[in-house]
DNA sequence: ACATTGGGTGATCAGGCGATAAACAACGAA
DNA sequence: TTCGTTGTTTATCGCCTGATCACCCAATGT
């Protein structure tokens, strides 16, 4: 019957951080919980994955929504801008390496089961900064490979790529970024090794491209498609 | 002043349709509910769209969930099971019209807000109806699509695809899938001729098909054939 | 015309939510 | 030590949610 006064509680041993890391993070594991929970998930859900109690949120952040807001900005903005359109424009190399590292190096980061998860939720709730990132990689990753592909195939250069151009170059992005969906949402099989994916993507575009490309049909091979 | 005793509420003054089709119409409108606000919408507002109270719903589905459960059923089923297998294996046609024809007419019952908006979310939550169609896909489009490009290119059929042919298939399917979702989640502005855009993405698959199919890379040596 | 039946409603409950206020505990400076 | 500051918890509020109840009234069959 004689237990020391309990110390209430077991309070946690950790040294105490100074706050920006205690905020940091607090954001960096409420990224994850979001992530598997969807921005539904509960703070006091949330609360007890950090180990402690849930006003203490209120401490940090002035609402939810404000940490929902830091979360996207660091899951968006984060990883980003390293110098990849340089990458791209090097013709110093063969444009068929450059795209293998860019889309080696940037499948490494945005294959990751939060950074999608966390990008579908904002492009299923309609966010701005879903959009942006479209407009982002549409600018800084599509256009630069349209570019450096109509060079190599002895295009003439011209300052916007058509829409055409632009919605061949989605289409195999999207195929390639859609494997990291299939594999850490939908948790279905993939061919694991994610090179040779790449690789071999890029063998079919970069086979493919030439043709669709060339606007006046070519001679001797019946024309690209029956539009126009 | 003698108005007669207001009617309480001016009751619709619809005929009363059998069960069943009041039950489908339900479903049906729920289901564009659902895809607008997520499966986290309230079942007060639902009722309000319906036209209806909220504890009426209960009166035809026990829960909310299961409510759920009948909305992902049609959204899935309901539009499958056109004979497209049998187009896609119709070897009297050229492969190119026959993928064509098919994407053309698969895209226009997938490319639907809400269609692809339930599928993005069941795909969120890891619902084994997810899983259930992408085998589907595996098995129902592609499997049947790589047998036919391995045939059209004179290779040796197999029972199996093997798993890079698989994934240079899924990325070309993913890549015309995820126009949809650009266009009717992101609502992010695209190429609008959608026959276009599966012409263009068939000449560039099936461009560089032959070169990734041929097994044991020989480099250096031509492609078997470009098929197409 | 009338009783019957079941579609439809208003009121309400228990529980979970985001958010707040006040009390408490730990640390640093004086 | 003592005090003030800052980090953390306990207790609680008002609101909204899914679900249930008792009741009402209109379409229907005879």
């Amino acid at each position: 019957m004689s237990k020391k006064p309990p110390p209430k509680r077991a309070r946690a041993k950790q040294k105490r951080l100074s706050p920006d890391d205690r905020r940091r993070e607090f954001v960096a594991k409420a990224t994850e919980f979001f992530a598997d929970e969807g921005f539904g998930g509960g703070t006091r859900d949330l609360a007890r994955r950090l180990g402690v109690t849930q006003p203490l949120l209120y401490r940090y952040f002035p609402s939810k929504d404000d940490l929902i807001k830091e979360v996207y900005r660091t899951v968006y903005l984060e990883p980003l801008d390293t110098g990849w359109e340089k990458l791209l424009t090097d013709r110093s190399r063969p444009i068929r390496d450059r795209l293998r590292e860019f889309y080696n190096a940037y499948t490494d980061v945005i294959f990751r089961r939060k950074w999608l998860r966390i990008y579908l939720y904002s492009g299923l709730k309609g966010l701005d900064i879903n959009r942006w990132y479209v407009g982002v990689v549409r600018d800084q990753i599509l256009t630069p490979i349209i570019r450096e592909c109509r060079h190599e195939a002895g295009l003439p250069a011209q300052s916007k790529p058509t829409a055409s151009e632009l919605e061949v170059a989605w289409v195999f992005h999207s195929g390639i970024f859609y494997y990291g969906v299939r594999k850490y949402i939908y948790e279905s099989p993939v061919l694991e090794d994610k090179e040779r994916m790449i690789s071999d993507a890029l063998d079919v575009f970069l086979a493919g491209f030439g043709r669709v490309i060339t606007e006046p049909a070519t001679p001797g091979r019946p024309p690209v498609k029956a539009v126009g």
